[in-house]
RNA sequence: CGCGGGGUAGAGCAGCCCGGCAGCUCGUCAGGCUCAUAACCUGAAGGUCGACCGUUCAAAUCGGUCCCCCGCAACCA
């Protein structure tokens, strides 16, 4: 038995959650129960990160305190979850006491160890952003106010571990994905990389975790929010937990925060004296139609509107159907529809009417037996029998979208199988052989609904319990003949183009 | 010359590392089937594989030059 601890980013509450959120979680989830499902022991965090500058003024601009703005925030996030069928195993919060206590013993832990030193910290100041801003950032011309300012803070250092990093990446090719990523991590690296400042001065920016050796100071929140991928295992409180879990299996992230976690995070466990996480994976993110997702066009689809009308399940699986391994993926009602109605509906969904439509004129709803195969029973079988090999090899290389793409393939190889042996016709002649057909149809249809259940919780579950195989495996024969098929209504209605 | 990714049928993508009939999904058109959710199946049309030059018996694939798109360029999250 393997182990799998899966990780989303534990997401900023200065918003409500949006469809890039609801993605990453999505694919955590389905990730998590697919291993599940090969019977691995798996461990699902996810969270909020409730530090920094942003909540701190997203607060104040509501006149409520910090934590009342997070724990107002906190259910939003948990509720959504709950609406989209998320399984995590674990849910933290920056601000709870297991996570700062953890937060100040590594920063205390890498101070002894000589990693820490306070140094003046100098940089462009936006006085209206109340920040630091880049040095790009500072070129755009975007930021008025700016001033060069001096400020007493702390460093990590972070420079001491570049080479390290720089060799644990070339050693690990799997670390860094996809490989463009991972090639921008090593160009990124080729510059010095400065030391990290990992503290703010109370006097500017308060809301943080206190640095346990400077009391004027809080902690930086990245520095901060990353520790979360420990903290939530057990780091220092539970040794035994967190020796079960940690390093993680994989940490997934979007695009724009892949700096943070190849550098900030693995240079900080280099200081910790850490293994890191056998891989980060930046996924791209979601445009709608062609333009960026973004708070203040006020385009932000709100995964919440799908889920009502057309059910959870098909928002999973669209999410995960849609998005190319890395790359950034559109979305818009058209597409989703289509997606729905082309796979959903037309291919899956109505495979399950055909053969249980057929069972019920000719078998009266029992599952027929299977007879001898035929040459064209066996292409199925066999296309059917090892699916489950070729959908894990996709699943492990996070190519959830290749992994229902095998298995549709199997819906529409069973289609048009169903068309060549038209049963219908055969039943009247030869009851046996249509009872073979239809259980060749039916036993497939059985498998591709177990391998896509960690898509597809819901549907998937309505489909195996019609067929009266609950908790069956990826295996051809598991599909018992002489059940009685439940009665049922269309899976996925087709959503009919309209106004 | 900062680093990196990409330009393949109307759309979205695979193939490129390891040259050898240009493939998949959707869309379009024509047939078929009539078990099924106007679903399903079969077939067809549609591509100078960004441009040019080179290597080779053979280039989407290897090398070179150019054009165009995009990402990264950290210490806001």
């Amino acid at each position: 038995m393997n182990k799998f601890y899966v990780t989303t980013p534990i997401y900023y509450v200065n918003d409500k959650p949006h469809i890039g959120h609801a993605y990453t979680t999505i694919l955590a989830d389905v990730l998590t129960r697919f291993h599940r499902g090969l019977g691995d022991e798996t461990f699902f965090l996810t969270g909020l990160d409730e530090h920094g500058q942003k909540v701190q003024q997203a607060a104040l601009a509501r006149g409520f305190s910090e934590q009342a703005h997070c724990d107002d925030l906190a259910p939003r996030f948990t509720e959504l979850w709950k609406k989209l069928g998320i399984g995590y195993s674990d849910f933290i919060r920056t601000t709870e006491p297991r996570h700062v206590k953890v937060v100040q013993y590594v920063l205390q832990k890498v101070y002894d160890a000589g990693d820490m030193y306070a140094d003046e910290y100098e940089g462009w100041y936006s006085v209206a952003e109340e920040r630091f801003i880049t040095e790009t950032e500072k070129d755009s011309g975007q930021f008025r106010d700016v001033k060069k300012l001096k400020e007493r803070n702390w460093f990590f250092k972070m420079s001491k571990y570049q080479q390290r990093l720089i060799d644990y990446i070339n050693d690990h090719p799997g670390f860094i994905a996809p490989e463009h990523r991972r090639n921008e991590m090593l160009g990124f690296l080729k510059q010095p990389l400065g030391d990290l400042c990992i503290s703010r001065p109370k006097a500017r920016m308060s809301w943080g975790i206190e640095l346990p050796f400077d009391k004027e100071y809080v902690t930086y929140v990245w520095f901060d929010a990353l520790l979360n991928y420990i903290s939530g295992v057990g780091y220092v409180s539970d040794e035994a937990t967190f020796k079960k879990w940690w390093p993680a299996s994989v940490h997934l992230l979007g695009k724009d925060i892949l700096t943070t976690h190849s550098v900030y995070w693995s240079t900080m466990l280099f200081s910790l004296g850490l293994p890191l996480p056998e891989k980060i994976f930046a996924h791209g993110w979601w445009l709608i139609g062609e333009t960026k997702m973004s708070k203040s066009l006020g385009n932000v689809v709100n995964p919440l509107d799908l889920i009502d009308c057309y059910g959870v399940d098909s928002v999973r699986y669209f999410l995960m159907r849609e998005m190319m391994l890395g790359q950034d993926a559109h979305f818009t009602p058209e597409l989703f529809i289509k997606r729905y109605n082309s796979d959903l509906a037309n291919d899956f969904g109505n495979l399950l009417n055909r053969v249980s439509g057929l069972i019920g004129k000719y078998f009266e709803k029992n599952i027929p037996s299977q007879g001898s195969l035929t040459s064209d029973d066996r292409v199925v079988e066999v296309l059917a029998c090892d699916l489950h090999v070729r959908v894990k090899a996709y699943i492990d290389d996070l190519s959830v979208q290749e992994a229902i793409e095998e298995v549709l393939k199997l819906v529409r190889l069973v289609n048009g199988y169903l068309e060549k042996q038209a049963p219908w016709k055969v039943a009247k002649t030869d009851l046996a052989r249509a009872g073979t057909i239809l259980y060749v149809a039916t036993e497939s249809l059985r498998i591709a609904a177990v391998l896509l259940s960690a898509v597809m919780p819901e549907k998937t579950k309505t489909v195996l319990d019609i067929l009266g195989a609950q908790n069956t495996q990826p295996l051809w024969g598991q599909l018992t003949s002489g059940v009685t098929l439940k009665t049922h209504d269309a899976l996925f209605p087709r959503i009919e183009e309209e106004k």
